[in-house]
Parts: structure tokens; C-alpha cells; sequence
RNA sequence: GCGAAAAUAGCUCAGUUGGUAGAGCAUAACCUUGCCAAGGUUAGGGUCGCGGGUUCGAGUCCCGUUUUUCGCUCCA
């Protein structure tokens, strides 16, 4: 199967099965938001938790936290979200360039400035001692119009970057007959803020609301948390604090389905360690997350690093897990060795001490930082992706299966009873009710016993049992196994232990381990 | 953001030179069979993405717009 049909199909299946939903979809949608449906949230909430627990259960030493959406807006000035990511954009359509807007009018007034300068040392060349430059200035009529078009320039261009005035700032352009040097044409798009961060308004507007950003990733949360969280939980460096919660990015070019969303979760681990040994605990972690993806076994091939060449500001090491979508090998995780880079802007925003009191040494340090961040929704669709199977059965005879690791499953477990007569659905639903506390049940008669078979195929059922006339009489039912297809034979009482052994979470933690 | 293509039922799609909207699967009900889909009968579901225009008449032609896909660009 071509990876673009497989791509469709993936799309087109959670469409149909309820579980990810174009958001808005009756008003024609939103771009790049998704909703989750009935299946898609209980597999998301499997996932969460398998990471949660793979941090926090298998990890004294990591705990977790819930901070808002909402922070002081000064933390992303220390983060540097604000600054670096503000700048407004104008395309060339011709040549099909990109510029910043701001510098193409820095250029242009530089330009003027120039033309005046040459002006002047002409003029200075020609009069000798007598010249005086002011008085120039002030009378040549060739230089006050440079200089009258480059102060109103000017002016319009402070007011309007203060304003944020994107139009004026293409007026400017445009008034200036500013060109595009490749191009050479003056065929402007509109320009466009490229900052990625949402804003909104809290408090009254009358009041003088202020100006505050939905976080584009949830490690600041914790970082601002660093020393409540050190503090009441008596933790001793190494430690890290855990985190998932929706992050808020304003893509440009958003695509490709869940992968890239305006609207996401992430699950963002940060580790506190001494300075000086965070490579050291930036290989342990790289190699533990790579264990967790592998664990849910999707075939280790699917995998690989990513190494970056190219550091962000705030990062000396940083690798990214890849996983083979059916778009090719895409980031699902990053793990980056952050140093002491945002404990200490915090500190100098903040004006607070970010430091860490080692009692051993009776001496204060910032701590390096150690980051694991991964997209919630890039697992859900790498799990989708990797399970989904179109299988031949002979006889033209075929099903579409998702192999999901059983742990994650929405469904674990469905009841059928064989035929709709007989009692056999009251005996259904009687087990069904024994059993719902342990599993997610789902119980189904409608259709013969292979079209429900293949109904939950489709969702990714591991386990369904089926009630039969004799199970009316010695209390033993039919389990049959998704991937395999085979059946076998066992008795209501042993049910609970079967299947929770094997849609246990301990199966996929435990393999990190090993 | 630029360029190209697409948008018709829950899904996949057909729809003739413009003439009152279809199929398969899916869904629901009843009957039948009963351990791996596609048995019978019936039903629900679409102002053809949205808004204009041309026309006696638009799913079909034109313009705009939104959304999606692909390529380029961007991506702490």
C-alpha cells in the first residue's frame, strides 16, 4: 500500500470510528484543530498514563504537577518566547522570498542615510574649510527632502511597530517603493506576525486588561515551580517534575493532521542535576525514552534518533525521537540538556533566588536541566499509524485491524453472546456486569458473531468472549484473540485474572526496565 | 504565506452537452442462520463546503471564500 493511501486511510478510519474528529466540523471546521471522539480519548488517556506512570511510578525520584495554562507574562520574556518570536514577515510574490518586514524598512532608511552621508562629503570636498555641515543640512534643498522623507519614514515606522500595525508597515513598503532585490518587483504579500504564541486579555478591559499568552509549552510551568516543588516535597537533586497538560502554538503552516495542531498535549519531563553531570543523565534519559516508545511494541525499526546539529538557544545537547509515519520518520519526542539556562533567567526576571541548597556540601548552585518533551497526540498517531492493518484472509475475505498494545486499547474487552435467543444475552450482560469493573467492556449482539469479530478488529479489541448455549451450563466462554484470530476455551471464574494480565500496564513499564 | 489539486450520505465514490440527487459499504428495526464480514424485508440519513453571478433552470459554467491534500517556504 502506497504511504499517501495509507495516510488517507488513517485519516479517513479515525474519521469513521469515532476517534479524532475535525473540530467544528458543521462550520466548515477550524484549520489545524482535531476533536477527540469516544474511542480516540480512551486510547489518549491510556497513553497519558502509561507515560505518567512510566515517570512517576518507576521513578522515586520524579514527581508530578498540574500548572496553568495562564502564567505571568514576564515568564516568556525570560524564556525568550517573546522576543524570538515576533517578527513580521513579508512575502515577495515574484520571487517568492521571504523578509522581515521591519528589516527590509531598516535597510531602506540605512539607504537614505547613506545618500545623505555622500551628499555631505561631496559637498564637504567642494567647499573645503568654509563647510558647515549643519547649515547644509538645513539649506540644500536635495538633502532636507532625503531627510524630510527619511524622518517621516521613520516616524510612520516607530509608530506602527509600536502599534503592532501590520498594514502601515506594508503601506511603508509600498510608499517607499521598497523592491525586492532578487525579484526586483514590488508584488508584496500582506504582512504577518510570525509569533507563535496565542494572546488574550485578562481582567476588565476598562480596567486596563493585562496582556497575557496561552503557553506554548507546559516545561515553564514547571520551571517557576522548581523551588515549591524541591521544597515541600523534600527532594534531593537528581529529581525531576512531571507534566501534561495543552500547549497553544499559532502555526504558520499547520498540517498533516494530529501531528502538527495549533491546539496540543504535551508530556514534559524535567530533570534537575548537578552541573556537570547532565550529559552524563541526558544519555540515561535518552535511552529510557526510547524504551518507553519501543515497549509498546510498534517494531524497533520504527524508531531512530535524531541528533540536532544545530542547538536552540537554550539548549548544549538535544536529540529527537523518530517515529515512521506514513509521511515519512517525524519527531515524536525531544530530549534536551537545557543547562542552567532558564533557572537563571528566571532568577533575573524574577529577582528571586532559583537555587538549590545541597546539604551535603552546605553549598547553593543552579541546577542543569535535563528535559524529556514529548506530543501526546504524535504518540496517539504514531500508535494508530504503526497498528493499522489491512489483513487477507483467503477467499477475498479481508479485515481491518489495529494492533494496538492491549494496555492502551480503548476497548479491552468485548461480550457477545452467540445468538440473540435463548437467554444468552441475559447471561451476556450478566458476566459483562461481573467484569466492568476491571476492564473497559463493551457489549455487543447485533450481526452474526464474525461481523461483531471484525467490528472490534477495527477499534482495536484484543480480547471479545463469546456466550454460548453451553456456557449455560458450566460457566465457561469462548475467548478470542484479535491479532491471532484463535480461540480457546475457559472458565468465567479465571476471566478476570486472564485478561488482566494481560491489558496490564505492568507489561509495557516492565519492558522499559529490561 | 506562495503555487497546484480537491470538496456530493458516517466512509469510499459515481453523476452524461446545464434539466427535480445515486451506488457500495456503514447505521437502525424485524425475520433467518449461529464461532470469523458481505441471507431476506424495511427504514433513516444529502438545501451537492459556504456566498455571489450567468441562465427559464446550476452538483455541473464563472468569481470569491472556507477547509483539506501535495510541493515550496517556515518550524525555540
Amino acid at each position: 500500500m502506497a504511504q499517501e493511501d495509507l495516510f488517507k486511510k488513517i485519516v479517513s478510519h479515525c474519521k469513521e470510528y469515532g476517534f479524532v474528529f475535525p473540530s467544528s466540523e458543521i462550520y466548515d471546521g477550524l484549520g489545524a484543530v482535531y476533536d477527540y471522539g469516544p474511542y480516540g480519548v480512551e486510547l489518549k488517556n491510556n497513553i497519558r498514563k502509561y507515560w505518567w506512570d512510566s515517570m512517576t511510578l518507576l521513578h522515586e525520584n520524579v514527581v508530578g504537577i498540574d500548572s496553568a495554562v495562564f502564567m505571568h507574562p514576564s515568564i516568556w520574556k525570560a524564556s525568550g518566547h517573546v522576543d524570538a518570536f515576533n517578527d513580521p514577515l513579508i512575502d515577495n510574490k515574484d520571487s517568492k522570498k521571504r523578509y522581515r518586514a521591519d528589516i527590509l524598512i531598516e535597510e531602506y532608511l540605512a539607504k537614505i542615510d547613506g545618500k545623505i552621508q555622500k551628499e555631505i562629503e561631496k559637498a564637504a570636498k567642494r567647499y573645503g574649510d568654509v563647510f558647515n555641515e549643519t547649515e547644509y543640512r538645513a539649506t540644500n534643498p536635495r538633502v532636507s527632502e532625503l531627510q524630510a522623507k527619511r524622518r517621516e519614514t521613520h516616524t510612520r515606522f516607530t509608530q506602527a511597530l509600536n502599534a503592532s500595525n501590520l498594514e502601515e508597515l506594508r503601506q511603508i513598503i509600498v510608499d517607499a517603493e521598497i523592491l525586492c532585490p532578487l525579484s526586483g518587483t514590488g508584488n508584496w504579500t500582506e504582512v504577518r506576525q510570525f509569533n507563535l504564541m496565542f494572546s488574550t486579555e485578562m481582567g476588565s478591559t476598562s480596567q486596563g486588561a493585562m496582556r497575557v499568552y496561552l503557553r506554548p509549552e507546559t516545561a515553564q510551568g514547571i520551571f517557576v515551580n522548581f523551588l515549591n516543588v524541591q521544597k515541600t516535597g523534600r527532594m534531593k537533586i537528581p529529581f525531576g517534575i512531571a507534566q501534561t497538560g495543552k500547549a497553544f502554538r499559532n502555526e504558520i503552516v499547520a498540517r498533516q493532521f494530529i501531528f502538527r495542531m495549533r491546539e496540543f498535549e504535551q508530556m514534559e519531563m524535567q530533570f534537575f542535576v548537578r552541573p556537570g553531570e547532565e550529559m552524563e543523565w541526558f544519555t540515561r534519559w535518552k535511552s529510557l525514552r526510547m524504551a518507553w516508545h519501543k515497549a509498546m511494541g510498534l517494531g524497533p525499526d520504527k524508531y531512530r534518533y535524531h541528533d540536532h546539529e544545530k542547538l536552540a538557544h537554550y539548549a548544549n545537547a538535544a536529540t529527537d525521537i523518530e517515529f515512521e509515519m506514513p509521511f515519512g520518520f517525524k519527531e515524536v519526542e525531544g530530549i534536551h540538556s537545557r543547562g542552567d539556562f532558564d533557572l537563571r533567567q528566571h532568577e533575573k526576571y524574577s529577582g528571586k533566588k532559583m537555587q538549590y541548597f545541597d546539604p551535603e556540601s552546605g553549598q547553593s548552585y543552579t541546577p542543569c536541566v535535563v528535559e524529556t518533551s514529548i506530543g501526546l497526540d504524535r504518540v496517539f498517531l504514531s500508535l494508530i499509524a504503526g497498528a493499522y492493518a489491512e489483513e487477507t484472509l483467503g477467499q477475498g475475505e479481508t479485515r481491518v485491524v489495529l494492533k494496538l498494545p492491549p494496555a492502551l486499547a480503548p476497548v479491552q474487552l468485548a461480550v457477545f453472546p452467540l445468538v440473540k435467543k435463548d437467554g444468552l444475552p441475559g447471561k451476556a450482560e450478566e458476566i459483562r456486569n461481573r467484569l466492568r469493573f476491571d476492564f473497559r467492556c463493551l457489549y455487543d449482539e447485533k450481526d452474526s458473531i464474525g461481523k461483531r469479530y471484525r467490528r472490534q478488529d477495527a477499534i482495536g479489541t484484543p480480547y471479545c468472549i463469546t456466550i454460548d448455549h453451553e456456557t449455560l451450563n458450566d460457566d465457561r466462554v469462548t475467548i478470542r484473540f484479535r491479532d491471532t484470530m484463535e480461540q480457546e476455551r475457559v472458565s468465567v471464574e479465571n476471566l478476570p485474572g486472564i485478561i488482566a494480565e494481560k491489558v496490564s500496564l505492568k507489561n509495557l513499564l516492565k519492558k522499559i526496565n529490561d
